[in-house]
DNA sequence: GGGGTAGCGTTACAGAGAGTAACATCAACT
DNA sequence: AGTTGATGTTACTCTCTGTAACGCTACCCC
């Protein structure tokens, strides 16, 4: 665990990585990205496995599978965040806040500004 | 200072809370306490892995074992925290904590008396 | 002081997950 | 019809985790 998150393994998220950055891809696409020179069954073979795992999902061009990523990045990285709140300390957010802030991660002036910015986000679209 | 930690699996972590929930244990002690049933040299391989893995040290008593956190809850959760960011974002809490917000994990008046509390406890303790 | 007892160390084994890939197929273009 | 590009299927190997049996040693009790 945590090493890994919901079950992502270096391979797998290098290639989430590549599916956020580069829009939707296929898998030759993918591979061409990687610094790890793979077979192409291997590529497809991760992104079956993140499909099944719903990270992305395919849709297909021709007869070729393009993938996109399921949920943002930021939306994946806040559910593990979830999980390791659930794990560690029972679901308070606050305390791995404070661990956060304690091991020097952020600071009470980055929260501030994040507040601000999402209580203006908000309040500007609703 | 700890660096990066390994993961976790789910005995491992039932273990390691019960660490943390109950001061300094034994083998036996944490035996006892956990629901299911295992036999003691379970037990005690599971608390030397997670010795081997940083989460645990241990002290000897008599020749009994007792075993204790290496760091506190909190602060193993935020490392663990880190890692999702490292992973996901290149670093970018701020988009995580995007991510929370818009997950709903936690909302701006959250944040905002987070940074007020810590900002109050520097400003108290320094 | 010999045997039970409580602890620890060592070793093992099975199942899941992840990395890596070959081989079989199938549709299409030339 | 053959070659080509894509997919599906299947597999093998490693490592990690859960779970435990054995075996050894220091002690306490009778």
């Amino acid at each position: 665990m945590d090493a890994n998150l919901p079950g992502l393994g270096d391979l797998e998220r290098e290639v989430m990585q590549l599916v956020w950055a580069n829009g939707p891809v296929t898998a030759e696409a993918v591979r061409e990205r990687l610094e790890r020179r793979l077979k192409e069954s291997t590529v497809r073979t991760v992104l079956r496995r993140l499909e099944d795992k719903g990270y992305v999902t395919h849709t297909v061009d021709g007869r070729t599978y393009v993938y996109q990523a399921a949920a943002p990045r930021g939306r994946v990285a806040a559910k593990a965040v979830q999980r390791v709140v659930d794990w560690f300390c029972n679901g308070s957010i606050e305390e791995v806040l404070v661990g956060m802030v304690d091991a020097s991660m952020l600071d009470q002036r980055q929260l501030r500004l994040l507040a601000d910015k999402i209580a203006k986000a908000k309040g500007g679209k609703k």
